[in-house]
DNA sequence: TATTGTTATACTCTATAACTATA
DNA sequence: TATAGTTATAGAGTATAACAATA
């Protein structure tokens, strides 16, 4: 199968939530809420600069890495994972199915579902991506020390449960 | 002016990621970035749960926070804060006058630009709202303790800039 | 020349709803 | 009846590019 002509990778959300100097930002400023979508957006920029010219973005490679680790795993579970609809798990895998990434096997126990599975190539790109993203996660880290990190990591699947 | 009906509001993305029973989440565990926009979609969430019924998204309510703290603001220095592009402030503040939230005035020493400024019935809304989102962001908050909030806020900040 | 606002247009992501094949 | 996957369609949000008025 040849790798069809990738078309150049454009994400959503070009430009960061600047801190625009002079302004005030109300009760902004006392929000979790808002904090936490400034943070976000920063890393997912971060993100984008560190893979760029790859086409995975962040809940691409969230699919691939899911996949890697839980092969077999169908399209529906996948979307939950997402928090997407069965319909959008459906154009992902067709994405990753027409570069190559991923393989639809049908599952042994239920002839209605497909099992996915990453194909050597996905193997390959997840392992690539993994190396970037946790390089550029940690990266992105650096301006808390250890404890702060561990202590944030922790706080925010408190909230996020 | 009679206020628009409004069209039932929907947002984006109405499902959370969920942590399915069972699965290997691989290296996103170990990852700042994946537990950012967890607990930054569980916000989201909670935010649209909270404001049922009402148009305004958390981007909105950033808006009207920033023009009513600081009045005859520009178009463009609101995309800015929003991180979106001059045409998106645009259309946002179409939305908002077509509503009668926010007014455009002729900036007096800049004749090219607009300033920005809330309605009376925009300060009314950025009062209510205000309530529900800062309630909101409390009870979300409630899983962690004081000091947990402050730092976990000053955490954020850091990651951010 | 550079910037503000504007308009037209296109693209990405995702939802809903109806359908099929299996369970 | 319920569920997995599929297909068609629609909508929200936002980008880019070109333009007019003003700086």
């Amino acid at each position: 199968m040849t790798p069809k002509p990738t078309a150049p990778y454009r994400p959503r959300t070009l430009a960061p939530m600047q801190r625009v100097a002079g302004l005030d930002y109300g009760v902004l400023d006392e929000l979790l809420g808002y904090a936490l979508r400034r943070a976000q957006v920063a890393m997912f920029l971060a993100f984008h600069a560190a893979t760029r010219g790859q086409d995975i973005t962040p809940p691409r490679f969230t699919a691939l890495v899911i996949v890697g680790a839980n092969p077999g795993i169908s399209q529906t579970a996948l979307g939950n994972v997402l928090g997407i609809a069965r319909s959008g798990a459906m154009v992902l895998t067709d994405w990753f199915q027409a570069r190559g990434l991923i393989a639809r096997r049908r599952a042994p126990d239920d002839r209605r579902a497909w099992g996915l599975h990453l194909t050597a190539r996905g193997e390959r790109m997840v392992r690539s991506m993994t190396r970037k993203v946790v390089a550029l996660d940690r990266r992105r880290a650096a301006v808390l020390n250890g404890e702060e990190r561990r202590q944030l990591l922790s706080l925010l699947n408190k909230l996020a449960a």
